[in-house]
DNA sequence: AAATAGACTTGATCCAGGTCAAGCTAAAAG
DNA sequence: CTTTTAGCTTGACCTGGATCAAGTCTATTT
């Protein structure tokens, strides 16, 4: 209890209630390539609220849709729950990624979000916004490229589920990864990871069992160092060799 | 030759150069909801040029972003090639649907679009497009709305990748197929495919040889008839049940 | 410090669906 | 008409990864 207090300390109004244009993400965020003004105006609708704890909603399958989210730090995954309790992981979001896209179609959440550990997150009502990007051409602009740039995501993952083995996809993932962080200005090569195995293979469409496997199997051929959460990526290059598919490519279509 | 000529007469001008006012699409489709002056105008940016033939490309992947596409009559897959000559089927378009928002994010196609048969297409520039919808909020509400709901199908294509077995991805395929069609005004029992089974298998992450003993089955046990392309669905309500995972759903993430 | 529990690892076994091989069919080309 | 070819079906076999079954390790609770 003690903790929590000293926790919230750390992190909280200095760290959590700075406007997008003193924020360190505002280059990657939705905000991004706005003017000083029209920046100020869409900060206005922001709403900053405490740090979230691990395990809390952002909104659950169902829900209206009220705001969609950013994480600013910390770490959320989003998921489509099934009627029987188990669930599919749609995607982790790190620092500066918008959440709750897919609740535009109906005005309804198509699936839940929760935080993997304490987070600090920006809210933004959705009417507002769409008001707001209806005055500012770029912030409908970027609207539309983040929307897009999300559709692009997901078809990256179905070709990695559809096409890809085991290895392959936990290869990407890990590439993937890296590859945020390094964006966001932490190490590419060295990180921890917020979620579980379970959830890593859930989100690629392995047994938990498989995972592990592999994770001791990369650290036996040197690709990576692993204790629990703590990653450490010691060669790039092999890794990115075996992301890519080089083998059986025999599935292609003959054209007409 | 004569064939192709009298094709290209039953479907010319009468039906291809029609305004979205008297499309009987217009519903399902862009300019759903738009006032009958804000219609004219979307309408003004709209290209429909002559019908395009099995194979031909609306365009490819890495071309620069110019147009969306729209299907009027026909239909059309997209698929994101890879280097080695294989594919990774997408989706596939009917009349109503609009194909290319992926490419909205970098200004250039993510993945590739062909039809699949003789099919109308609509084509709207991009760039007019946006700067029309900074004007007409409702149109630029359908935009927000139809890239959300394209990130809502792509999570559910996710999900029946990462979870579903064989079986229970094909009989959601036909589902959705089903119900698009009905939707269309089209028999929801009776259909042809246009698509070959091996494009069936690739989109559904599974071997042709798969997806050919699937429907022999799934006739075996009087849930559809099949012919070829021909299909006639004789049970929706098993092939629902058959379609939600009802077996183990054991990967319950405990929640914290 | 002992107990409990969740997260992870490792080994043994199994099976859904992939791969390989052969033949069939229909429609297009000659 | 016959031939060719692409698409589809069916059977036999094989394998990657799931499932089942024990543990082990850490962290939290008591």
């Amino acid at each position: 209890m003690g903790k929590k207090l000293a926790d919230r300390k750390v992190l909280s109004f200095e760290n959590i209630k700075i406007a997008c244009k003193n924020c360190s993400l505002v280059s990657l965020c939705l905000p991004m390539g706005l003017e000083p003004e029209e920046m100020d105006r869409l900060d206005r609708i922001i709403k900053r609220s405490r740090p979230l704890h691990r395990g809390d909603h952002l909104f659950r399958d169902g829900d209206a849709l009220q705001c969609l989210y950013i994480v600013k730090t910390g770490s959320v995954k989003s998921y489509a729950p099934s009627e029987e309790g188990g669930e599919q992981v749609l995607g982790f979001h790190l620092p500066g990624e918008l959440i709750g896209l897919d609740a535009i179609e109906n005005s309804r959440h198509n699936c839940s979000a929760k935080v993997l550990e304490t987070s600090a997150i920006c809210e933004i009502p959705f009417t507002n916004l769409e008001e707001l990007s209806t005055s500012i051409p770029s912030l409908q602009h970027q609207m539309y490229r983040l929307l897009s740039r999300e559709i692009s995501q997901d078809e990256n993952m179905l070709t990695l589920l559809g096409k890809n083995s085991a290895e392959e996809r936990l290869a990407a993932f890990l590439l993937s990864l890296s590859a945020r962080f390094k964006r966001r200005g932490f190490s590419p090569y060295d990180f921890y990871l917020s979620m579980s195995r379970h959830e890593i293979g859930n989100y690629l469409g392995l047994a938990v069992e498989t995972v592990s496997r592999l994770f001791t199997r990369f650290q036996e051929e040197r690709l990576l160092e692993v204790e629990r959460k703590h990653i450490q990526l010691l060669d790039l290059e092999r890794l990115e060799n075996l992301s890519k598919r080089s083998h059986n490519d025999k599935d292609r279509i003959h054209s007409t």
